[in-house]
DNA sequence: CGCGATTTGTGCACGCCTTCACAAGCGCCT
DNA sequence: AGGCGCTTGTGAAGGCGTGCACAAATCGCG
């Protein structure tokens, strides 16, 4: 690397230092990376090997260690990476010593699940709005939170400074509720709607689709059956193992 | 293509066609064209453009005719594909003609909203078991299926043709119960516990982790967050509208 | 202080995927 | 029957991502 840029760890706040353009496959991993360096931080590991971080997040240790390089240079050759170091430098990048306010809107069936999940508060998100369309639904509270009317939704976001949005509504409804989370200025939508979203330049969409991993799972059940049909027997060739995601 | 293989409907059972092995990123897209093609034969179309068709599913139409390409030539130039002969097509492949037989293991907070979804049923699986170590859910009914404990798991996959697992334990307990589905024979596992799984070859795994799909939006809202405090005010360089999966 | 063991950071080559651009093919209209 | 407009299917180019292999750097030890 060009810059040496040590001693910069994230509580070092002020200017932002110049922003590092990441590959969108890097992305995508380092939360990976981070989740299993959380799980070794608390099995009391101060430094971890490239490799040894490797094979606890599932991947290649040459993609990790040039996943790791785009951040900087924050691993001792001979030694590895020092895992707290690291920890922060991955969390102030993904930005989430922030701990982003995401709003839930549609609180049903799955969106009730969502909002009991107490994960998402240990990995950097406070869920802190429930919407539903629905008046039998407004009113109750889930894990602390009281349903709220989607009416209500833009008064809330500017309020809470609300900057992502997660849409667990049927997908008929789906992109009207997405309109109404940009129009309260949220940049960041996670749909679990089977359907396309339409939304202006500089926001962003990720899609969960769980149908669509099945479907996926069910494509290589089908060429495995069809291999097994002719000579050869199962050969066995690699068991996948794929984030969902990128 | 070299081979012209035309008249060849899905329908047409028996002995197992030559089996196109598509490039992975093709497989991962043919479910998102299910989707849109099935609401298009609601609609009442009897054909659709490439141009079409990738608006309806949200990708670039070159892209889409050379993933169709893949499996044949089931167009007409001049005038576009078939709707239902596409359909019956991509659920050929996919082998969603065999409506799946899934079994869920953890019926908790999310496992139970899963149970409940009938969305799965309508693409092309059916989830005929449910399974769950704590005492106090198993006899439990949902859906019309009743809570089985994971001790019963080896029968029901034999007795009822189970390929494919879901799991959503929570995540200590996941590698146990994927060792116990791939015992039972299951080649195929949806994983929902935020953990990395090891398998045999030739079994295949894809999770689905959401607070993953946070962080990477969170990253986006943290490097648009330092482009607008720089000079050249937020540009808007387009929103990203990536499938979870691949 | 020097040496060997260890591990990072990266140059490089390869393959996959995406996108453009266009010829070939099809149907419709005259 | 012929021409015209439309759409598919694909060749080619470029970009991105992956993984090997190795030089550079660091630590521990004698
Ligand atoms: N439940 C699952 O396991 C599951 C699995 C995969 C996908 N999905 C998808 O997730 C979404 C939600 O699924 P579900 O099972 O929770 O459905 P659901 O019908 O149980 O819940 C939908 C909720 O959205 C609310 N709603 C409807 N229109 C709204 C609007 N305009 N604004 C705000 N709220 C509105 C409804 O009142 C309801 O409470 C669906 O799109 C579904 O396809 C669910
Ligand atoms: N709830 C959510 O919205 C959500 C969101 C993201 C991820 N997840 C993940 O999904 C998984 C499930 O989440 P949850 O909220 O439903 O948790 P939960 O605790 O509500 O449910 C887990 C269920 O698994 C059962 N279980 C535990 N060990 C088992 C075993 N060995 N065999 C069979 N069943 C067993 C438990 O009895 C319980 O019913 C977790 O790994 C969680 O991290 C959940």
């Amino acid at each position: 690397m060009s810059q040496q840029r040590h001693g910069n760890t994230p509580g070092n706040a002020g200017a932002v230092p110049a922003f590092p353009d990441l590959p969108e496959a890097t992305i995508a991993r380092l939360p990976e990376y981070l989740r299993a360096l959380h799980n070794l931080a608390e099995a009391g590991s101060d430094t971890i090997s490239s490799e040894g971080l490797a094979a606890a997040a599932g991947v290649n240790s040459a993609k990790l260690r040039k996943d790791l390089s785009h951040l900087g240079s924050y691993g001792t050759r001979g030694v590895g990476y020092d895992v707290t170091l690291l920890i922060d430098q991955i969390e102030y990048i993904l930005g989430l010593d922030q701990r982003r306010a995401v709003a839930l809107v549609g609180v049903g069936n799955l969106g009730h699940a969502l909002a009991g999940y107490d994960g998402f508060a240990s990995r950097g998100f406070r869920i802190v709005a429930l919407f539903d369309a629905d008046l039998e639904q407004v009113g109750k509270a889930i894990n602390g939170l009281t349903v709220r009317h989607v009416g209500e939704l833009r008064r809330a976001v500017v309020e809470d400074g609300i900057t992502i949005g997660v849409i667990s509504t049927p997908p008929s409804a789906a992109q009207g509720v997405a309109d109404d989370l940009v129009a309260a200025g949220v940049t960041s939508i996670l749909n679990f709607a089977p359907c396309v979203l339409s939304v202006p330049a500089g926001v962003d969409v990720r899609k969960v689709d769980l149908a669509i991993e099945l479907q996926i799972l069910s494509f290589h059940e089908h060429r495995k059956a069809s291999l097994t049909a002719l000579p050869g027997g199962l050969v066995g060739e690699g068991g996948n193992q794929e984030a969902v995601g990128s």
